[in-house]
DNA sequence: GCATTAACCACAG
DNA sequence: CTGTGGTTAATGC
């Protein structure tokens, strides 16, 4: 089913294309379309054409380079943001898969119009600078986790942003699996398993499954922090 | 040395 | 796919 967006009344519409005119909002309702797609389907393929920005109005996915054993899980994004941005400028193809995690809805935008947009409307421009500002920061303090931080206070920090970042709630249902967590959180799948029933023993959280209670968010800051 | 941490393995549910 | 237990290698005190 092909649906013809209307991007200037969509209820998702972006901080960014909130700065577009007119003229420049007709052109990006020809240029896009909207699609939706189950868990687990992939979004963009690293190694395939570059030919879409899209915008993930709604869901959740996770971004995956390819590394050598493995693919990574990276980041895990909630719509709405862009995603494939960082190939959209001057890469042919996408670096890096992404997958999603939930049920999404997403807006496939042609690649020139979105490169035209940046380049003719600053304040379009500066609002998806921001985006990739923070995605960088993020990187950067990913990296650090990694080194400094033990798996109980990666463990401890990935609750916390799913909470936080991804459901705005105490509780929620984990979109990935023990393997998955432990791939997100570069720990063994035993030792999430192991620091999950921890955490419950300890009255930090509730588990039962892939269903997650934080009871003690205090103690997983300080777990976080400290970890 | 001794303790801690986390990965790897194996074996159920 | 998960949870547990045993083992092991690396690191710190």
């Amino acid at each position: 089913m092909i649906k013809t967006p209307s991007c200037n009344t969509c209820i998702f519409k972006s901080e960014a294309t909130k700065f577009l005119s007119d003229d420049e909002i007709v052109q990006l309702e020809k240029n896009c379309a909207s699609a939706e797609f189950d868990k687990g389907e992939t979004i963009f393929k690293q190694g395939t054409f570059s030919k879409s920005v899209v915008y993930l109005k709604d869901g959740i996915v996770k971004l995956l380079p390819e590394g050598p054993r493995k693919n990574q899980i990276t980041a895990i994004k909630k719509g709405p943001d862009y995603l494939g941005v960082p190939t959209a400028f001057d890469e042919k193809h996408y670096r890096y898969s992404a997958v999603s995690i939930s049920k999404i809805s997403a807006c496939f935008i042609d690649i020139e119009l979105f490169k035209q947009f940046v380049i003719k409307n600053g304040l379009f421009a500066f609002r998806i600078i921001i985006n990739l500002c923070k995605d960088n920061l993020d990187v950067f303090e990913k990296c650090v986790n990694k080194s400094q931080k033990n798996a109980r206070g990666r463990i401890a920090e990935a609750l916390l942003f799913f909470k936080e970042e991804i459901y705005n709630s105490e509780s929620f249902i984990l979109p990935l699996t023990r393997k998955e967590l432990g791939n997100y959180t570069d720990t063994a799948r035993e030792c999430v398993s192991r620091i999950l029933s921890e955490f419950d023993k300890d009255r930090i959280i509730k588990v039962a499954g892939r269903k997650i209670k934080i009871i003690n968010s205090k103690a997983l800051e300080l777990i976080k922090k400290t970890g």
